[in-house]
DNA sequence: ATATATAGTGATAGTTTGTTCCATTTAAAT
DNA sequence: ATTTAAATGGAACAAACTATCACTATATAT
């Protein structure tokens, strides 16, 4: 490699994550203005001055263009920062909240009409239960190797379980009350699993 | 009305029946012996010896021959039977298990092949989870009920949230786990739930 | 028993998503 | 500057759906 670029700030990579960035703001755009199934990918691939078939390049489905994100990491990384002798169920709570603490008042505006779209198309509800699964057995490892069982055990899958259940009902009333604020809703929904659910 | 069908036991309605059973049987074979993706709506139309247009008559999608089910009735019948002198979540537990206990041997070897194939396959598993919030909603309202709270109270979503994510990691667990006993491990992780998580 | 209405079926053609292959352009490395 | 590797666009294609229409089988009424 000569003077300047390396691995990660290259020309390329910046082209490529602007060009994402764009295409995906164009889905939500058409998608919105629209509806989902109404907007074809060519639309998307048009609105965003690329072809068809680069659209697949950068994501593999229509869908994939509202799903794809990069929260998994940033959870890890926030997990394994919590203190020890926190509970568990402290230390995914704080986990889970430290991601969405860092965004801007946008960012959060933008999540939340996001996840609105997602939760009232199916095929897009669909593809992002399924994403979670994936958030699902990663809790699950996280949660194992904190506490020193097996990732296989079925008391950590079930914690696993109830959290990310917790998260989607969560998604659901967030759809549904607009005004109402993800991150809070989430603490206090946490909150009432480590109470053991109090009805 | 004559003298003999009237609503339930037509000719028509048993010929759909039987039809829609035979679909689904030809289709989990093929999806088994070709997989799933790689088995295409014609041929199980043909294995059946319908048109393909008549197969998109009976599911709306390729997807839905697998999901299709109607635990969700029996669900809620079973949950309005039980006494009330016991914990919500005993009563919720109850009820999900009475559905499956019903079964005999060779329906709870085909839930469980068809379990498999759906948590194997991402298209599957994303449509199972979906109609999962269907049911979810449902035990919202059901739970809402019981208590005398509201259905959008946060603490009634939660609950119905974490009974439906334990379902999930069990329906993996059982899918890794082929030997596993479907009824026990979800009465073992509601259990779990119940004594508040314990790791 | 027969006629009429209704519901299920199959055939056809069309749209859209998503895949594959190849030629062309553009960035990176020496 | 030249070579090498990656990204792109275009075109042709398979399969999942959709819509429509004519045809058949069933149910209902007289």
């Amino acid at each position: 490699m000569s003077t300047n670029n390396k691995r990660n700030g290259g020309l390329r990579e910046r082209k490529k994550a602007k060009t994402m960035a764009n295409v995906q703001m164009h889905a939500l755009r058409l998608f919105r203005e629209i509806g989902y199934n109404a907007t074809t990918v060519e639309q998307i691939a048009e609105a965003a001055e690329i072809s068809p078939s680069t659209f697949f390049r950068y994501f593999s489905t229509k869908e994939d263009v509202m799903i794809t994100d990069n929260y998994d990491p940033l959870l890890i990384a926030s997990f394994e920062k919590q203190p020890p002798e926190l509970s568990t169920l402290q230390a995914v709570r704080n986990a889970m909240l430290s991601g969405i603490s860092e965004l801007s008042a946008d960012e959060i505006k933008t999540m939340r009409e996001r996840n609105q779209l997602i939760m009232s198309v199916p095929e897009l509800r669909a593809a992002t239960l399924n994403n979670l699964t994936q958030t699902m057995q990663l809790l699950t490892e996280m949660i194992a190797k904190r506490t020193g069982h097996k990732s296989d055990d079925l008391a950590v899958r079930t914690f696993a379980g109830a959290v990310v259940g917790v998260n989607i009902s969560v998604m659901f009333y967030c759809a549904e009350n607009p005004e109402a604020d993800f991150a809070k809703m989430l603490d206090e929904a946490l909150a009432k699993l480590e109470e053991g659910l109090p009805l």
